[in-house]
DNA sequence: AACATTACCGTTAACGTTTACAGTTACAAT
DNA sequence: ATTGTAACTGTAAACGTTAACGGTAATGTT
């Protein structure tokens, strides 16, 4: 493996006039720079990103956290994240934390070992970041939560109105002539819960202004974001009860799950139950009905992230907080039920 | 942040010491690793790894290269080999390539670049492999692909009989009834498309040696491993053999999207179609109808290469070749219509 | 002609580690 | 009392890089 060493003794200049020309630097004479350059590409040699590191105190790469990883909505962001990053011609490194671990924590820990100069929280619960973000010194971003309130610096965040997609939501619902609508969402004591909390909030709001019946413990049923805890809350919920008739999943995976459970339990989907979920994962645009859905924009949500954060990171710029739009997806998984009244 | 120094100086030994007591070295007295290890803990002190790396040369940590992320199947490989990391107290770093990425000439960059002591391949090429692996000088584990006709000592391989899972699933479906049956797999021009090959070659074989009626032309349609490649090619494929009663699609993407296009084209599944898919993706068991599909073990695919890896690293075990098994799963969406005649 | 300026280039210290080597004790053996 | 050994501990070089600094030669200015 070539060091710059070799490209200095290989090209007849010094280690410093190759450094020079590796990053660029004015000082260097034209024929110099073809020189040494020919070198490094007939060598194939790219510098030792370990030293690199070592030298420049902090400049490992950005590195993203995700947390709770079995979760399609998640991949698809960080799917859209890497692809901003190879376009700023920015490496990216990944760390997957449990859906229960202390992010900001780990964080902490990733930062003494590793100086990235910059991270990325892809989900996290604000209650960490209240307590110990004030430990973390590079620029970060705070995807799925909004950092407005905490006081912050060097903290951005990208998110989506929960709360408003989940009014927005129940208004649909309500739209299509449902009355008597379900919910399934994230139990408080799981780390996501926050977001659960924004979105049921919502929903309740609609109900109180509209004066709907609603009891939280008859129609209400937690669930942790997967096809499994969906499934079951479904089957519960519909137990507990049977005259609803529709439900609002918080997510797209618990509606898939869902839809499952509701089948099993001798119910059709949307004929006898209608369904409704949130986030907007690809699939609900093939799924068999469709599913009506909050979707929000990944796409923004993921560009928006990376760049504020390499905008942050070059020219000093000071953390934002970014609003994400989203659109009620209508979908055959809700059945209009007003004309049959 | 402490370093090295911070902690010498504040226990009053030498960096030395410190150094071997940080790296468990036998040669040092009970005390100073008592006085030493007190003084790292209460400045939460951790040897930054940059500086290791460097010195000891070629050892941060393995890399997962994943090829083509929008991918369920390897998100969940992704996610359970993690899992095995962790619990060996072994950091992992991961890198996306795009789908039509060389994988190996990317891997051969990061090893110049970031000195990995290991590396895994999630999907590739066997051709990328043949043609330029030999430069790559650390253990590698290739998953989802068979290395033991290549030439290589350091590379370990871990999959499944793609051609045998093929072959189990026409059977099952000829099981059922079905005569004319329709597949929807890879092309050839896309990199996974070796994979494709496998599976589609195992149908073939069960169509020649049963003398079924099948012709390339119009009973097979290509496709990616994504929903809407799969439902254009469902939609394509139906319109050219309106006659089959069944569809292999090779995989569960590949279904889930064309599933979408069979009720699009105005047919029912199971009913007018049977529909079977590869890989046993999760929620192949909570879709309705629940999907007939060729499950790997997806569990097994990922411990067995990080393993496998691990105790190369740690004890210079040669390579090995595994082929794990899989399992025909039976389900709703294929309809047993030999009754019918 | 003398000096200042520019443009380029080489040297070297530092980044935070690890490890070979060279001490320094303390104690047992002679 | 001397030597040998064991058990530790400190020192310093090295890993590959960057950047401050100093040096040299060529060119421009007076």
């Amino acid at each position: 493996m070539a060091t710059i060493k070799d490209i200095a003794r290989l090209s007849g200049y010094s280690i410093g006039t190759v450094s020079r020309v590796i990053n660029h630097h004015p000082d260097v004479s034209e024929k110099a720079r073809k020189d040494i350059e020919a070198v490094i590409a007939s060598e194939n040699y790219k510098p030792n990103s370990n030293a690199v590191q070592l030298k420049n105190t902090g400049c490992s790469p950005v590195t993203v956290l995700v947390k709770g990883s079995r979760n399609v909505f998640f991949e698809s962001i960080l799917e859209d994240m890497q692809k901003v990053f190879r376009e700023n011609g920015e490496e990216v490194s990944v760390a997957f934390l449990d859906e229960d671990a202390n992010e900001v924590e780990a964080a902490i820990q990733l930062c003494v070992q590793r100086r990235p100069k910059g991270l990325i929280f892809l989900g996290g619960n604000l209650n960490y970041f209240e307590e110990s973000f004030e430990r973390i010194e590079v620029p970060a971003v705070l995807v799925t939560g909004d950092a407005e309130e905490l006081p912050f610096e060097n903290l951005s965040s990208v998110t989506t109105d929960d709360t408003k997609g989940a009014r927005d939501a129940i208004e649909y619902l309500v739209s299509q002539g449902h009355e008597r609508i379900g919910i399934i969402g994230g139990s408080l004591d799981t780390d996501l819960g926050q977001i659960s909390d924004f979105r049921l909030s919502g929903a309740l709001e609609v109900f109180n202004r509209r004066k709907m019946n609603f009891d939280m413990d008859r129609d209400f049923e937690p669930s942790k974001f997967s096809l499994e805890s969906g499934y079951e809350a479904a089957r519960r919920l519909l137990k507990k009860a049977p005259d609803i008739t529709a439900i609002f999943a918080i997510g797209d995976m618990i509606v898939l799950g869902a839809i499952r459970g509701i089948v099993d339990s001798g119910k059709k989907v949307p004929d006898d139950i209608s369904v409704m979920g949130y986030d907007g994962i690809e699939y609900t645009r093939y799924a068999v009905p469709r599913i009506a859905t909050v979707r929000q924009d990944i796409h923004e949500l993921a560009v928006r992230s990376v760049e504020d954060l390499l905008w942050r990171l070059s020219y000093h710029r000071v953390a934002q907080h970014f609003i994400i739009d989203h659109e009620i997806i209508p979908g055959e998984s809700v059945k209009n039920i007003r004309e049959e009244k």
